[in-house]
DNA sequence: GAGCGGCTTGAATGATCGTTCAATCAGGCA
DNA sequence: TGCCTGATTGAACGATCATTCAAGCCGCTC
């Protein structure tokens, strides 16, 4: 519910409603709703891999192939819902990452493994990218596409932002991969 | 105070305190606090040349530069406020955006009126850009590029993650260039 | 079966939320 | 001067906010 209306417009009472709880359970478990949200974003955490990362994996064996097949996952996320989910943890970066130093931490933690993950796959395009290139700078520029598309998407109500962005970062791979087989064929 | 700590987390108490006005005028004029917003945004869609646009413009007069002069504008103003504040849309963008139709309205429209202006530089670029370009996904995926930029800076409490992206974006507007000058070199 | 501890209950708390409205004010016009 | 209208005042409203806690429940061991 965090992630779907944010975080200040849901209130606790709904989320007890929600899981048929009593509010001394809850509490009794996390002392406060902002702890409550740092479990979710400690779950998430935990979960990149089998929930996310492992099932683009699965969708394709290129290595380039899967960091669209991510962006497929996310897609379909979107499309399933009406364009009103996109990133569960995007969502939060912006509401919350002023004043609340525990939950930023966390949202950046995840930013970074899952850079971290694409970055693996990058590595092992080998070299169908050019020399030399910053593969961290890369990866983090996926999340930076998918994020802004994302975002883009759910304010035009509309799926046509996000392709279009994943269009664009695809022209921009294919420029990489020509600029990297034209420096193979003339290496000096 | 929506821009900075978005529109649930402010209180209609607080901005009648920090305006010097009373709760009944504030109601004269705007019906709700959701009005309120509206009018923000309105203000934002009215303004968006004059306070904008137009400053990226005078930093540079080449027409590709005036796509990074405005990059550098928003850098300009995250780096004041200490990666607090990014672009005063983009957040209430996935705040506001599922639930209030006549709010996700105007923020589209800011979107599509910023994506105007930069691909009207990108225009005037002319066969500096491959022919056949797509030059409102290219303008689009500018701002994707910014806004996810944006949101991975406030993240991370550091412009590095804003940086790169920028640096990836230009990256990309190279290897267009280059693709432009080697398609007129051999034009058949 | 007495006693203990982890868990659950749910009414109640004070604070704050957005909003209302009768009363008052100030300026322009007749 | 008297009147009208639009703007302003600010106390008060009910709803909802996150949170508390005394009381009770259940399953365990001794």
């Amino acid at each position: 519910m965090f992630y779907e209306q944010g975080y200040h417009a849901t209130g606790v009472a709904t989320i007890l409603r929600e899981a048929g709880v009593n509010s001394g359970t809850m509490y009794h478990f996390f002392p406060s709703k902002e702890a409550l949200l740092v479990g979710v974003l400690a779950w998430y955490r935990d979960n990149l891999w089998p929930e996310v990362l492992t099932p683009a994996e699965h969708q394709a064996a290129d290595p380039i192939g899967r960091v669209f097949a991510l962006m497929a996952l996310y897609r379909l996320g979107m499309e399933m819902t009406g364009c009103t989910m996109g990133c569960p943890i995007g969502n939060l970066a912006l509401e919350l990452s002023d004043n609340h130093p525990a939950v930023r931490e966390l949202i950046d933690l995840n930013f970074r493994n899952w850079i971290a993950g694409v970055r693996g796959w990058l590595e092992s395009a080998g070299d169908r990218l050019p020399p030399g290139t910053d593969l961290d700078a890369l990866a983090g520029f996926v999340l930076t596409a998918m994020e802004g598309g994302i975002m883009r998407s759910r304010a035009a109500g509309d799926l046509a932002p996000f392709d279009e962005s994943v269009a664009q970062l695809r022209a921009y791979f294919d420029l990489l991969e020509q600029a990297a087989s034209a420096a193979k064929g003339s290496p000096r």
